[in-house]
DNA sequence: TTGACAGTTGAATAGATATTCAACTATAAT
DNA sequence: ATTATAGTTGAATATCTATTCAACTGTCAA
């Protein structure tokens, strides 16, 4: 697990490391991205993009099984990336806050822009 | 694999249907969430933030092998979020565009705010 | 041309994780 | 009360993936 090498260029390293991010810092940003990592979690953001749909509206959607969806809906709460309502018997989903719609969109044009210069 | 329910809210599922995003270009998007969704990686992006370094300065800032971090930055470069530049005998590492740093910083001030408002 | 060093690579392994399955709770309706 | 429906949950499994290890390439210097 140790680094099996030198530093070469010890300057450079020296800033670097002044103003490197917290370790536990680094591992909750990494934690949120792998909440986003999944396709069947993208489509779920995907479809609550513009209000809240109750389980079996969003596993039609996605088209997964109802305990697929809510293992990874359980997920994507426990991480803070949607929120939920019950009312009666029907659970209803939406997206947390605003950081989620910013990455999603950035993430959206980081593909399509790179599908463009590719010409796929 | 297919869903197990029916479609409990006909006419928002239907509006909702009509504005999903392609499969693909979701499953691109959880690729690129992927590349982000492990600490090393993170940390490689970080200690990136502000310039290019050497294989052996990541190793070292990173505390890995340089295997290990060799396999990592070529799945980085892989995925088109960091590029390399050969120069003699080392191979010099930078980030590849904007949306890496903005997705970054979104993510670093999703887990600030979310720290914050636990006050931990 | 030999040795040393920077970096890469493929296979193997150990650990993580998405989906399935079956059983479960909670609410509403008859 | 009973039944049906919406949703949850835990265990099991099959797949994926990060790191290690050993062998390799390419470049520089002596």
């Amino acid at each position: 697990m140790d680094c099996d090498c030198e530093i070469i260029h010890h300057d450079v390293v020296n800033n670097v490391r002044k103003r490197i991010l917290n370790e536990k810092i680094l591992l909750l940003m990494a934690d949120f991205y792998k909440a986003l990592s999944d396709s069947t979690r993208m489509k779920i953001i995907d479809v609550l993009y513009e209000g809240e749909l109750c389980v079996c509206d969003i596993s039609s959607l996605i088209n997964m099984t109802k305990s697929a969806t809510s293992h990874q809906l359980k997920y994507l709460k426990d991480m803070n990336l949607i929120k939920s309502r019950k009312q009666g018997k029907e659970v209803f989903y939406s997206l947390a806050d605003k950081h989620v719609i910013q990455v999603f969109e950035i993430s959206k044009l980081h593909i399509l822009e790179d599908r463009n210069e590719k010409n796929c």
